[in-house]
DNA sequence: GATGAATGAGCCTTCATTCAT
DNA sequence: CATGAATGAAGGCTCATTCAT
């Protein structure tokens, strides 16, 4: 599914990516601290150092900036990824060295992935459609990572057991975040990430024999 | 931590404890539908069939129903699962158990767990504390159940790998019903209890050595 | 054409005549002075003595006011004219009488058809159709007694001629309001009534051989 | 009265002239359809083929549009009347011929005329006493040649009889425009001038006696 | 002179909450 | 206790106007 085109009153495509990012940068603050209701328009634009008139000349609606936000937050976990994850490590350490990227990434886009989880709700229909699209397409990526590794170890298992695996990590990422406030006190991010892809690799093979 | 004490305009008990459940149950439709934000005490009035002066004899605030409604979801998760879980299994299979039990509840209250998901940024602070307090309780809770479990299977992990297992499956209950637009087009509940058990005992079997 | 219906948040049907008719007795002045665009709702509310949430309590913008400005301003003119057009006079005496009737509801609504002629075009669509339906209503009202008129007078004129003698009647009666800077000066409105008559006569005439 | 001035950032006179007239034609598509008040100086600014900001060279504020738009509706309605009004008819000739060039404008500048009553409500006041001046000037004009062709038929009539009768011809060319919607269905204007033609003369003649 | 991004006053509308009945 | 009309703070959005380039 293509991103949606959101209308701008600015021809300069570099001014309106730049705008938009700072408009998006704003918003992530107070968007984790009182959600996307809460937050005014005002507000945001205060926070992007810029009128808040200008904010309508990079967006047609408030709802618009979630869209964009949602479309950023995707772009990044699939930009950042795709240049981090190797293909040098086979089998077991593949998905070791997948979840261990992956939990990074969420861990620099902790706020982010929080606010994704509260406020998908908010968001228009038609926008919802391309967040779901875009975490289906997350999901068979997550999908194809994991079946290579266990290709590679001669595992066979399921679809559906591949399936809910490749749920269970994506899912263990986001905890990191939405469980933040309890998992932090206690864990490391390397803590976590060891302790996960233990109880992943045992998971597998628990569903194999 | 006590119930936090809402006040109220009526004096007797009774009246407030059954107006208060009509009003939760009004709420829950309109809350998942559109979230609490977009939800007006109007509509909650009318579904619940009185008028939206009358809300306000019952509660103090727009707030109070969502707090309400936290604590509601705790009770019912608490006292469904305390009634079920039986002490009859032991070692893996009270773990089994347990999770069965859970996972069917979240199954019985899966619109409300949505909720709990995005809904939370919209409690005011001292609420929030209530229901994180709630939910750390509810993690001792899990966690009791599943020491006990270890013990009677001799396997002795370290607290954090315990307390990070006992989050996993709390939050993979949770997944059912967050995830359920993914989830339930390939798995029904028994097929999807079945597999992430497996999970949890091969989390816990690598972990051991 | 029925009345559309522009629902009101309040049941008491009573009540919402009264309160509309505050609205409308409010918006005249304003509508008169500056126009419904400059008019802002908050000065409605003010001159109508009520707070500017009330009125969308009775209404549910700002457009279904002047919906219902010309709903009213029709109402008054059919329910004047009939209540004081009488049927004793027979020829170019129910013309006479007829004019005078119309021209001196004409003086009573004299801002309310001010503002017809500068407003109609910012209804909405829908109640523009509805506007024009009742114009074309009143038109056609006028043109049955004209060729009652005309009947007992034995004159027969064209269909063609009929229809724009009964628009010329009933623009002459509009141009007392809108033209009124100029001709308030020279005429009173029984001067006024008194040539026109005369003009219309002589128009018939003029068309009859 | 003097045309009122419209400063200008540019010098020039004559790309003034041209400018401003782009910016006109421009607007009255818009002012058609929507009104002044809906009709943003972006529109018209694209409208014209200029950026939006070269319009306040040209103009101090949208309401200066609207003011030069009223101007040159005079402008038009004098020059083109003056170029065509001939002297060659006497009598009642002569109104037959004025009225017929005078109908034959107002249907070239139908658009325009349908606009000057919506509108001159929303001129500010100092533009609207020129506008009202201007009006006075051409209901002079009118009159003028009212009276020569009186005075060639030895008709005598009363200052106010043919102050009136020169309001009805200059309303009923209006009307052409503002009640287009009902005439243009059953008359060309070819028709609607012999009737109206024939209306006038009638009324002539029965205001003498 | 022209451009078009930026500004922010101002407006409509919503909706939680109050309070007279 | 219940009702529902009234209140008005607050927020999204528009658009005329300015001004740096």
């Amino acid at each position: 599914m293509k991103k949606l085109h959101i209308p701008s009153m600015v021809k300069n495509n570099q001014k309106i990516q730049k705008r938009r990012n700072q408009i998006l940068e704003a918003s992530i603050q107070p968007f984790k601290q009182k959600g996307f209701h809460r937050t005014t328009t005002r507000e945001i634009a205060e926070n992007a150092g810029m009128s808040f008139g200008a904010i309508y000349e990079y967006v047609e609606s408030k709802e618009d900036i979630l869209y964009l936000f949602f479309e950023s937050l995707y772009d990044q976990l699939n930009t950042i990824l795709k240049s981090r994850v190797s293909d040098q490590f086979k089998g077991h350490d593949r998905i070791r060295s997948f979840v261990k990227e992956y939990f990074h990434v969420i861990n620099e886009i902790w706020d982010e992935t929080s606010i994704m989880y509260s406020e998908s709700r908010s968001l228009p229909k038609p926008y919802l459609e391309y967040v779901l699209s875009k975490e289906n397409d997350f999901v068979q990526y997550v999908m194809s990572i994991f079946s290579k590794a266990l290709k590679e170890e001669k595992i066979s298992l399921s679809e559906d057991d591949i399936y809910l695996l490749t749920h269970n990590i994506i899912v263990q990422g986001h905890m990191w975040a939405f469980r933040g406030w309890a998992l932090r006190k206690r864990y490391t991010l390397e803590k976590y990430i060891d302790i996960q892809s233990k109880t992943i690799i045992g998971s597998i093979l628990a569903l194999t024999e």
